[in-house]
DNA sequence: AAGTGGTCTAGACCACGTC
DNA sequence: ACGTGGTCTAGACCACTTT
C-alpha cells in the first residue's frame, strides 16, 4: 500500500519540469533544436508519448516550437511572431510599419518600495531603469519606462541599447540570458503630462493608454516592470478574448 | 493510389468539426453533459483516443469543459469563470465587487455601412442596438453601445433586458440560442464627450478606454459589435500576455 | 461496484524536410 | 532513404464521482 503524494503530479508534468530546468540552465540555447522525442524518452526513461505530452504543453506556452520534419526548437524573441505577442499595437489602417526603438536614458539605482514589491525584491537592491521611445515610421507612439533587476543586467547601459538592432527582449535574451516567458498588463486611460506630451509630440492632456507590465522569466520569476504610454490616435491595442 | 486531398485534415479534426456542428445544432444544451468519450468513439467509428484529442481542443477553446469522474459538459456563460473571460476589468484594489448591468435603451434599426462591414451583413439588414451601463457597486464604470444582428435576436427589447438577472451573454445564450465563442478587442484612449461624461458621472474630457469588440459565435460568424467606454480611475483592464 | 475522464505504454503508419 | 514530428489505435491502469 503506497502513500499517496499530497501533491500528485503525472509523469509528463515531471518531464515537463525537467525540460524547463534544462532550458533554464541553458542546456539548449534559444533558436537551437532540442533532442528528438525518442532521445528524450530514452534519457528520461519514459515512453515517447509521455515526452510528447510534456513537449505539447511547452509548445502551447510558447517555450518550444515544433516543426514537423525538422525537430523541436527553443523559442526565441528574434522570431518576428514573438514581437506581436508582447507588443499588441497595430496601425489603424492595418498597414504594417516597422517599429524602431530609440533609447533615451539608462540609469542604475536602487529599488524603491513600489518596484521592490512588484519585482519581489528587497528595498535598496540594485536596479536598472531604461527610458525609450518607440517609433512607427517617423512617428513616436510609445514612451516606455522600464525597471529591471540590476543583478541580472550587469553591463546594460545606453551604449549597449543604442547599438542593438532588434527588440529589447531579443537583447535581454541573447546578451543577458534572460528570457521573458509571460507578462501581465494593466491598462488604463490617462491624460498626457507635460513631459510625455512633449516626447510624443502631442498636446498636453491628450488621452493616452497607460500600460503597466510585469514580465516573468522561467519559474514565474518577475524580472521586468514596465510602464508604457501609448498614443492611440493612429494605432490600436489589439486583444483576443479566446 | 489515392488522390491526396489538397486540404488534408486529420481524423480528430474532422471529429472536432462534427462535434462543433452538433453543438451548433443544439444537440446538447449549454451546461449539459455530452456523451462519454467511448460513446462518441462508437458513434463516429474511431478510437477513444481520437475523440479525446478532438475534445481536448474544444476544451482548450472553452467550448467544452471536462470534469474528471463526471463527464464533459457544454460550456455556458452562466459559469462565473466565463464572466472574466469577456470583461477583463478588475478593481484597482483587487477587491471583487459584483457588477450590475443597467439597460438604458434598446432600439431596432437597419445596418449602416460600418456595422454591416464589421458584422458581414448587407446594408439595410435589420439590427438591434442596445445601450447599457455597467456599475460596480454604486459607481458607473462602463458605458456600452451594442449592435446585434437583428434576425438572431427577435423579441429582444428593453423589458427583456431589464428583467434579466445575469450577464448579457448569458441572456443571449439561453434566450436566443446565440453563444459567443471568441471576440477581438481594439483598445484606444479617448476623451469623454459631454454625453458619456454625464452618464459616467465624470468631467468632460476625462480620459476613457474605448474598447471596440467584435464577438463571434460558432463558425467564426460575427454577431455582435460593441463599443465600451471604460472609466479607469478605480478599475483596470487586465490582460495576460502568454 | 460501475462509470467517467486522466495517464501511460507500445507499435504502426503518415507527412514533412533533408541528405 | 532516413529522421523528425503528427496521427491513430488498442489496451492497461489510475483518479475522481456517483450509486
Amino acid at each position: 500500500m503506497a502513500i499517496e503524494s499530497p501533491t500528485f503530479s503525472p509523469l509528463y508534468r515531471q518531464i515537463k519540469d525537467l525540460l524547463i530546468q534544462a532550458l533554464q540552465a541553458g542546456e539548449w540555447q534559444p533558436g537551437e533544436a532540442i533532442p528528438s522525442e525518442n532521445e528524450l524518452a530514452v534519457r528520461f526513461g519514459v515512453s515517447q508519448g509521455t515526452v510528447r505530452k510534456a513537449v505539447d504543453e511547452l509548445a502551447a506556452e510558447h517555450m518550444l516550437i515544433r516543426r514537423q520534419g525538422k525537430g523541436t526548437f527553443v523559442a526565441t524573441h528574434d522570431d518576428p511572431r514573438s514581437f506581436f505577442r508582447f507588443l499588441r499595437l497595430v496601425s489603424n489602417t492595418g498597414s504594417v510599419e516597422p517599429s524602431i526603438s530609440v533609447p533615451l536614458e539608462c540609469v542604475r539605482g536602487r529599488a524603491g518600495q513600489e518596484a521592490s514589491r512588484v519585482l519581489s525584491m528587497e528595498v535598496g537592491e540594485p536596479m536598472v531603469m531604461v527610458r525609450r521611445l518607440l517609433k512607427f515610421g517617423d512617428k513616436p507612439v510609445v514612451l516606455d519606462e522600464i525597471y529591471l533587476r540590476g543583478e541580472l543586467f550587469v553591463g546594460l547601459n545606453l551604449e549597449v541599447l543604442q547599438s542593438w538592432e532588434g527588440s529589447l527582449y531579443s537583447l535581454f535574451e541573447s546578451r543577458f540570458g534572460v528570457r521573458m516567458i509571460r507578462a501581465t498588463e494593466k491598462i488604463r486611460a490617462i491624460a498626457a503630462d507635460r513631459n510625455s506630451a512633449e516626447v510624443l509630440c502631442v498636446a498636453e492632456n491628450t488621452p493616452l493608454l497607460s500600460v503597466e507590465r510585469v514580465s516573468h522569466t522561467y519559474g514565474d520569476k518577475p524580472v521586468e516592470w514596465r510602464r508604457g504610454l501609448y498614443l492611440t490616435t493612429e494605432h490600436v491595442y489589439l486583444n483576443e478574448l479566446g
